[in-house]
DNA sequence: CTTGACGGCTAATTCGGATTAGCCTATAAT
DNA sequence: ATTATAGGCTAATCCGAATTAGCCGTCAAG
């Protein structure tokens, strides 16, 4: 059942592979389990598959900010997390977040695709900016902002200290979307980074 | 004269911009100035060119580990230059980095190149890393370790603190690939990243 | 019970892009 | 002077991949 959504599914894991340009119509329908003709019972063409993909990720994207602005103009709410925060859950944080973001199956095909047709034209460009540069800097950025007010970071530059913070962690990623076999040397220098990080940061100067 | 040199020249600017399968050997032999079927007298196929680009890197990446390492390797030599260095000099030094890696022709091609086809193979993707990951970081680690002999800087684990360095710096390089519009922004990033990793690492704490 | 939309299939069709065949000229070496 | 080679061109050819045509079974609504 709903072949359309299996359609998007498995187009999205191929593209994420492949790239768009070296994904066939048939390598789709076959990973469907239908014959190439029958796609086009449910999208006009291959482009229109594409176009589909990244509907869906605007529209969760959009819904993605959205919670986020939500939560994070809420200061209430998450300083109580961050009440008693220590390098320790600093570093689980962190390497939680590393580790959602390179195993989430939908999140992990967006990246990689997106990586692979980002030159395409300037909207794909602006979204993979957008996704993995501007958006994580303003919501971690705002995390961190948090433990500032709690006294538990210092700085009198908060943006530049999230880039300190995330940069590392957005290359690392990449390395192991490419190399998967580096994921656990990518770990330990994610930790590495982490308390170096609270070092350098932390109240305790 | 020299068609076998401009055809990858030409093939390399076009695979950068849109990805190997989005260029037609069509494509290649027009800017050359050349019929599509004259492209076939000085390369097997289409693939042949692609493979001599990556050849020709591969010999430049080599070359440029050489001579990395034969002055790297000699202390004497660079200590010289960092003896007197200051925050300025810092700024300048990344910035200059910075700004060289991404308008130099040929290194802005090759990784754009790169990043298009990163996915394709296992070689490709570990010369992706070795390029814009490993590399960096063992240069630029010595540079900085040079620095933290002279008393400029203070760490106790130099890799990751190169990596604080880089990694900033890598992310803006791609944003600015993918959005050349961001590059003042970028800088302007940059320089304030680089005074406050000073201030971290600097010995005025 | 019948009809129409849905979704699948096979068999074309189309078409664009890579590659080959075969010819031609200039030039450099014998 | 002759010839071989390099490198260009036009006109096929080939081929694979996207898409279309047209057929069929199912099933839900009337």
């Amino acid at each position: 059942m709903d072949t359309r959504r299996r359609i998007l599914d498995e187009a999205l894991t191929l593209f994420s592979e492949k790239g768009y340009a070296n994904v066939f119509v048939n390598d789709i329908a076959e990973k469907v389990g239908i014959k190439a003709p029958s796609l086009y019972k449910h999208y006009k063409n291959k482009q229109a598959i594409f176009d589909a993909i990244i509907d869906e990720m605007n529209h969760r994207f959009e819904q993605q900010a959205h919670d986020l602005s939500i939560n994070g103009t809420d200061p209430t709410a998450d300083a109580e997390v961050y009440k008693n925060m220590d390098e320790d859950h600093l570093v689980k944080l962190g390497t939680d977040l590393f580790i959602y973001y390179l195993h989430d199956s939908y999140t992990r095909r967006v990246r990689k695709m997106l990586t692979l047709e980002q030159f395409k034209d300037k909207d794909l460009a602006k979204m993979y900016s957008k996704q993995y540069f501007d958006m994580p800097l303003t919501y971690q950025g705002m995390l961190l902002g948090l433990l500032v007010s709690q006294g538990f970071l210092m700085a009198d530059d908060v943006p530049v200290m999230t880039l300190h913070f995330y940069a590392p962690i957005y290359m690392l990623l990449t390395v192991c979307d490419r190399q998967p076999e580096r994921e656990q040397e990518a770990l330990g220098i994610m930790e590495k980074h982490i308390r170096q990080f609270d070092k350098l940061y932390g109240r305790n100067f």
